[in-house]
DNA sequence: GTCTATATGGCGATAGAC
DNA sequence: GTCTATCGCCATATAGAC
């Protein structure tokens, strides 16, 4: 793998564990293998290469979201299959724990990719329950944003949950908790 | 105000805002208006204030809950007190966001009161639930526990939507959409 | 493109005077 | 108890050779 893509993966990796705060250039290169000189050949310092790292995460994470959303099968099903597939629980959310970080949310450029991606997911989201509506799979009085907002909000708290914990289990029991309310909904 | 509470207030306010890795003792020292010679003669260093701080803060958090849980009210009336009330939305949760700082995570004597305040949220959000099935106010059916984290969940999770929209806007929309729906399990 | 050398400043703490 | 001096180390680069 070339130097830039060993640099960007490291970083991306770094900053899930260790936020942008908690990461060094040093350690950046350490973990890509790459030298000093390498890395501030190819990006103007620690914050150009967040921020193409935050963005790659970004793109990723919308894209290992819209597996979930994009098959076939009712609303409840794809919003289940959502909450329910496999995570890194104890790792939490690359983007979630960015909202963390004094310094990304002091940068305008490091926030906007962490902005835009919960902005997608609430609204992909509220789109499934605007469809469940309109094929009667929920109420017609059941708001669509605001029970976006809110199967967004249980898994971001989740993953705190768990992390607190250090333990996969509040995770699980918010989960499925949340399932079983939005059953008390459906028609 | 004596010279190590400031210290140890000012700990707690730089620890919400900038987290553990962010926070150095410099910093405190400054927002406390004490010397370098003055906080190392009432702590040993940066992490034992930091427990101080911590442990201050959990006890605090707890005592502000309880105000809404202890009310005397129906289940759900209490329980939405308690999700409704005044919250500095947008600063986060100051024991939520030290579950993202990867030094607070590592050490187990600072990890401890993150996780102890959160099994007694939900410890305590279960109890109410209980009782509310109890009297008739739930379905037999509705799981404590459960129900219990996903409260929990969203409003831990709501802090995030928060911070990365820099709006409140999110976290009151997933509050309201829990509202609703533990409307829909309400008898 | 990558390397090594060098620089400034901050971190986290210790020592000893007052 | 608080102050100043000092310390070794790391953070975040810049410079210029190869």
């Amino acid at each position: 793998m070339e130097t830039v893509e060993r640099l960007i993966r490291s970083t991306q990796e770094l900053l899930w564990e260790r936020g942008y705060v908690g990461t060094s250039p040093k350690a950046i290169q350490v973990a890509a293998d790459a030298g000093q000189g390498s890395m501030y050949h190819h990006f103007s310092g620690k914050a150009e290469l967040a921020k193409t790292a935050i963005e790659r995460s970004a793109a990723e994470l919308r894209a290992t979201a819209e597996e979930q959303f994009a098959t076939d099968g009712t609303a409840t099903e794809r919003i289940t299959q959502y909450l329910q597939r496999d995570r890194e629980v104890l790792k939490g959310c690359r983007m979630g724990r960015l909202t963390s970080d004094p310094d990304v949310m002091t940068d305008p450029v490091l926030r906007a990719p962490v902005d835009q991606t919960f902005r997608w997911i609430r609204t992909r989201l509220a789109e499934i329950i605007a469809e469940g509506k309109q094929n009667g799979e929920y109420a017609e009085s059941l708001d669509a944003q605001e029970t976006a907002a809110t199967i967004a909000a249980v898994l971001q708290g989740g993953y705190v949950l768990a992390r607190a914990a250090n333990s996969d289990e509040p995770f699980e029991l918010a989960i499925q908790g949340l399932v079983k309310l939005l059953a008390g909904v459906t028609r």
